[in-house]
DNA sequence: GGGATTAGGAACCAAACGGTACAAAACAAC
DNA sequence: GTTGTTTTGTACCGTTTGGTTCCTAATCCC
């Protein structure tokens, strides 16, 4: 047998259109992104797409990846970059970054529209949560030891949870509290 | 002029088709659940629906308040009925009553889904979370003396976002963690 | 160059979408 | 009962939906 996988070679990036996916995913939604809206963010026509990937849902669990792979790979390797006191600063700094136009949390999104009905949403969205939940715990032991060890997993999933808030209610509106203040207040004196 | 509201009476009860409407759009969010759906758990058919509301959207807006009116008041009325350390497991409440079905809190749901895009749904959950954090307040301050009023504004803000938060991922996996515990842990030591 | 194979793109598809039109039915006032 | 008004149910509407077909262009192996 010949080898003849890519007789003619793609002429789009495949990463770069699942960047493409991502975003829109990540702004829009699932529902509300239409196949043409779709396909003008990947830079791709029906033709390609549908060759390239299988549905529009596949395309929503590889801009899940996408997001896992480059967007919370970035976030983790940033807290774990933390030392010293100044890791309070970068825990804040996972309260302070609101975008401009109200997406949101991609995790938080996909959990909330998709995570009930899409098991396989649901195994994503879980395991990016632990990813980043881990992160935070690191950078918990790194600021001080805890009381026990039970105690630390517990802050992180406080801190994890209340992120998700953060980033649900961001998303009806500005919140400009000082949160980054408020964290180090509260759990500062206990850590 | 002739008094001729009512000249057929409508066969349907307002307030029940209101309740199918918010049981639906609480369990499958907005885009999801089509007119057929809709119509068949307002138990009512096209024409008695265009006529008492005017559209979709409507209803959807019409549910948001049924919810603040029935769901959220009874929130309310529950917390602030807390007295002396039972306060405690009251607000632990909010966090153990994680539905089977992963609805999720309706205030959450139409936050990350239509909050950024819809004026209306950002004014109604930002109204809602406001009334939610007045009576954690409240709470909190039946609870013990706070050092001043913004520490214990802060706290309540907290435990809402966490609120958010906990929902949130509830709605891709069950949490079985025990949340009253460490509610009461982590703020008992400072409230 | 020739045969094989894949990418790209436009036309096309059935189904489902939210919403409207309209006639029959049910009631109030007289 | 007649008239006027509103509700109800159904048939219908144009649009949009996600997805398929199919033909041409481009490339690989020989």
């Amino acid at each position: 047998m010949r080898n003849w996988d890519m007789a003619r070679p793609r002429e789009f990036d495949l990463e770069t259109a699942l960047k493409g996916a991502t975003d829109i995913f990540w702004r829009q939604g699932y529902r509300a992104t239409n196949l043409p809206d779709l396909l003008c963010a990947m830079g791709l026509t029906r033709g390609s797409f549908y060759k390239a990937f299988r549905d529009k849902e596949g395309v929503y669990l590889r801009a899940l990846d996408f997001y896992d792979a480059h967007v919370l790979s970035g976030t983790v390797a940033q807290l774990d970059a933390c030392e010293g006191p100044s890791a309070w600063t970068c825990l804040a700094g996972l309260f302070e970054g609101t975008s401009e136009d109200r997406r949101g949390c991609f995790i938080c999104n996909a959990m909330v529209e998709l995570g009930p009905e899409s098991p396989a949403v649901a195994a994503r969205t879980a395991a990016m949560a632990g990813r980043l939940r881990d992160a935070i715990l690191r950078v918990l032991e790194r600021l001080g030891p805890a009381r026990d060890a039970r105690e630390s997993a517990e802050t992180a999933d406080l801190i994890l949870h209340l992120y998700f808030g953060h980033q649900a209610v961001g998303k009806a509106g500005r919140t400009e509290a000082d949160w980054a203040g408020r964290l180090r207040h509260l759990l500062g004196e206990e850590a």
